[in-house]
DNA sequence: CACAATTCAGTTGTGCACAACTTACAGGCC
DNA sequence: GGCCTGTAAGTTGTGCACAACTGAATTGTG
């Protein structure tokens, strides 16, 4: 009696599911500010700190430089970021914030509230949800 | 004081993560079956019904006919459905199951266990994670 | 019946993800 | 020095997502 899998009892699905949602409801907001949401993600990244390289800014994020490589040349069209070859080290790059990417950090600070306030769950269910999936991802990795 | 938001501290951010790291966990199990997860999502939901068209499809999922119909035209290339015109309503696609796309439905079985095996989770706290996630994406999405 | 509005699937164009590969550089080893 | 191994970033190709649009068929309304 091989039972196919359910759809809607797949956590799997489930993940997908939301993450789609989550960055549908921040793609209008993004959109104000020109960026799509993997740009917002490296942004993030370097609004703590700059100037990152390729790599470090894939392992923050879980991309590798297929991806990011034409993320950060169109960040560059865009003028949010400058890409310098480092002098010590020919194969790196470096990405530096330029001034009108610093300035849209001011722009970006209300942006997760948003998030909370569509989600229909309390403080703590999101603080809980945040952790569970954190577990969740390093268990996910670990595993292969 | 307008403080950047931090990454680590992004719902948004684990939500991402957690669902491209569910899916790589899946991605070699479906290599062994030729689909891709998108794919799976398509079948499961025609191992619980068929014919199925498109839009009841993309309305099960989520996706729109433009990510569904070269999808779908995939899969039938790989022989796992067929695509037929409804008599009544010429507009509209059935997808049926191919005797290929049904037998496919047994080598799945044990897929969903695979990430719970790796989840690291309690059955308990997959179960927690699941309806919460459930509940998130109805309130995203009524959020706009 | 006529025809306007709606619905369904498909197409086009952009931007991720990710695998596989390439190129350029760095550092160690003989 | 010459070579070998490893590493950083980029390129190519495939397959989603999703917006915007197209074309064909159906339904609603006068």
């Amino acid at each position: 009696m091989t039972e196919a899998p359910r759809l809607d009892r797949q956590v799997c699905f489930a993940l997908y599911s939301a993450s789609r949602a989550a960055t549908a409801v921040y793609r209008p907001i993004l959109d104000d500010l020109g960026l799509t949401y993997p740009q917002y993600l490296v942004m993030l990244v370097l609004w703590e700190s700059e100037p990152r390289g390729v790599k470090d800014l894939g392992e923050e994020l879980g991309l590798d430089s297929g991806t990011l490589s034409p993320l950060l040349k169109r960040l560059e069209a865009l003028g949010f970021v400058e890409r310098r070859r480092s002098g010590e080290d020919e194969r790196r790059v470096a990405i530096h914030l330029t001034p009108a990417g610093r300035d849209l950090s001011g722009k970006a600070t209300g942006i997760p509230q948003h998030l909370a306030d569509a989600a229909g769950l309390s403080a703590e269910e999101l603080e809980q949800l945040r952790t569970t999936l954190g577990r969740l991802t390093e268990a996910l990795h670990r595993s292969h």
